[in-house]
DNA sequence: GCCTCACATTACATCGATGTAATGTGTCCC
DNA sequence: GGGACACATTACATCGATGTAATGTGAGGC
């Protein structure tokens, strides 16, 4: 059987409440008890019920994290920076998948609000106007990404503003038909919809003019999806000058097709992604992206949620993350 | 102020064990005493606190994932699949990087023995004698990967017969000089230990004598070190005919420093991997490797931890997952 | 020697859900 | 009509840690 705060009480001669008073460090414990009670700790192997604690201190010291899929380099990466940056503040993270459901978005309020999570960090995708339901009382939530509606605290990277940078920095390569890899059809996820928005900004000042003919559609941001689309899409039109493709994961896909289809990159055409995961770096070629610190996106993010769970109703905020377009050699003139 | 059983109760005009045994339904509860509590429960936006059912339950409903490094592909695919698996069984999953650190690993025991957690699915590095102490009571624990002991249930692939197969692959398409990447330098990981122990098997059936020159060691398994590592190699070492990569993560590595050095993949050199990461499809050239199924790993996992919640003194199961050379353009002939 | 004051320690109640054992409410049968 | 029996429901205790308020213990001052 477990120890528990009465064993450890018993065996070292002394009322619960002062071994708990050992383990917190709020109430002073004097000297010689105090190492009574830690010797008793020991001896026993004593480990706290942190289920114990949670109800009745009504925190668990736990956080969530919801990503769409853990899978792609992207939310591994940022699963990664938020596991590691949590940890140095002494915070556990529960991780759930999205997989773009927004049922299972909903799903994970409640399970926030279920007191074995103190907050949750979400990245949505479809989200928008579906879970986050005002007026409902929320757990502390921070988001991370494009979200068209103000509804929580978050943290982003100005997709719009990134996104003209990657295009002007492909124009100034001298490339004018430059194609888009990923961008939103009808509905598509608020990033799509920015980042076609940046696109297409920096088109106008370089003076290109807009040619519907090199959008090409992705439905999914994979390797998979992007391949099978730029594949379909060469089938029926000209090799263009440029891809920019909206993550580096359909990049990655983007590159394999071509090199399957003999096109040299970047001589033939050039290739840029979005996100600069770890293998941007040694993609053949090495490829140009809008770089950002992810590890800067984890801390904000917990910062956020560990002051938006001491003020429950300050003032909504948003950070805005610096980016960097990398050149690489998949865009070099 | 958040709804509770008893609040419910009230509404409903029960007792709150009531109100417990609608939602548990197990007790048996009359019709329209259900139809009340439901709607009670509907009313007053009830979430049931999962530390006091925890507490009183001594069951959590969490399990935790203990992994190296989250960003590589590699983990964050095991991830996938474990979270994946385990909501489909109502389990939610909490995520902790070991960072091949023993002390995190002694930590995470400890922390599974404070009840948040009712099992541990934990893929060590260097483990092996290290964290899982013998005789110290355990919680439910499931080791993933190559561990040299027997110390718990275990779900693995064979390293030593699939790095034979696939070097015995490289054999047959003619190449002789097969170096390996990532091999056990004094004392290395238990894979890469088997891992050169299945490609030493090999040469032997090939006939191909031994050479320590073609060995190149690399202390950790990612693209950065590997690519330093190979280019190092080749900077003092003549090309050799084919490079075994002991995972995916250093193939693509390796493939980037050989396209750089304008060294033709598979013409020059053959390259091969470990564990069908999804990039693999997608390199440049696309990655002859070892394939296994991660979903199938994460649910045997998952089984032998359920099942050893059950049964704590049960014997100690080992499930090897079958596996499988891809051979792909990075070693066509 | 007595009273005060500071401080360490204790007894008890509490967090919310649920198992146990007892109570209540019917139905069925002789 | 009364007794037995099934079944739904209830009161109470419990899981383990900790806040509250009260108690105990000592030192220090007159």
């Amino acid at each position: 059987m477990r120890a528990t705060v009465k064993d450890v009480a018993r065996l070292a001669g002394v009322s619960p409440k002062t071994v708990s008073n050992v383990m917190n460090g709020i109430v002073p414990v004097s000297g010689p008890t105090r190492f009574k009670v830690e010797q008793a700790m020991a001896e026993l192997d004593y480990v706290p019920n942190l289920s114990a604690r949670g109800l009745r201190n009504g925190r668990s010291g736990v956080i969530a994290l919801a990503l769409p899929d853990l899978a792609t380099p992207y939310s591994a990466e940022i699963a990664h920076s938020v596991v590691e940056v949590a940890h140095e503040q002494g915070w556990s993270v529960q991780i759930e998948e999205t997989g773009s459901d927004p049922a299972r978005e909903y799903e994970l309020m409640s399970r926030a609000r279920s007191n074995l999570i103190d907050g949750l960090i979400l990245n949505p995708v479809v989200l928008d106007e579906s879970a986050v339901k005002v007026g409902v009382s929320l757990p502390p939530v921070v988001l991370l990404g494009e979200v068209s509606q103000q509804l929580a605290d978050r943290v982003w990277v100005d997709s719009v503003a990134a996104a003209r940078d990657m295009t002007l920095a492909l124009g100034r390569t001298g490339r004018r038909r430059i194609a888009v890899l990923g961008a939103a059809e009808g509905r598509g996820s608020a990033a799509a919809v920015l980042r076609t928005r940046g696109y297409q900004a920096a088109l106008r000042e370089l003076g290109i003019p807009w040619d519907g003919s090199l959008i090409i559609p992705c439905e999914k941001w994979s390797p998979d999806t992007a391949a099978r689309a730029l594949s379909a899409y060469l089938d029926a039109n000209p090799v263009p000058e440029a891809i920019f493709c909206f993550t580096d994961s359909m990049a990655i896909g983007a590159l394999s097709v071509l090199w399957k289809r003999g096109l040299r990159v970047p001589d033939d055409v050039a290739v840029a992604g979005f996100d600069d995961i770890a293998d941007a770096k040694y993609a053949v070629p090495s490829l140009t992206t809008v770089s950002f610190d992810k590890r800067r996106v984890a801390s904000e993010a917990l910062r956020l949620l560990t002051e938006r769970m001491q003020d429950r109703d300050g003032p909504q905020r948003v950070i805005a993350v610096d980016y960097e377009v990398v050149e690489r050699t998949s865009t070099s003139a």
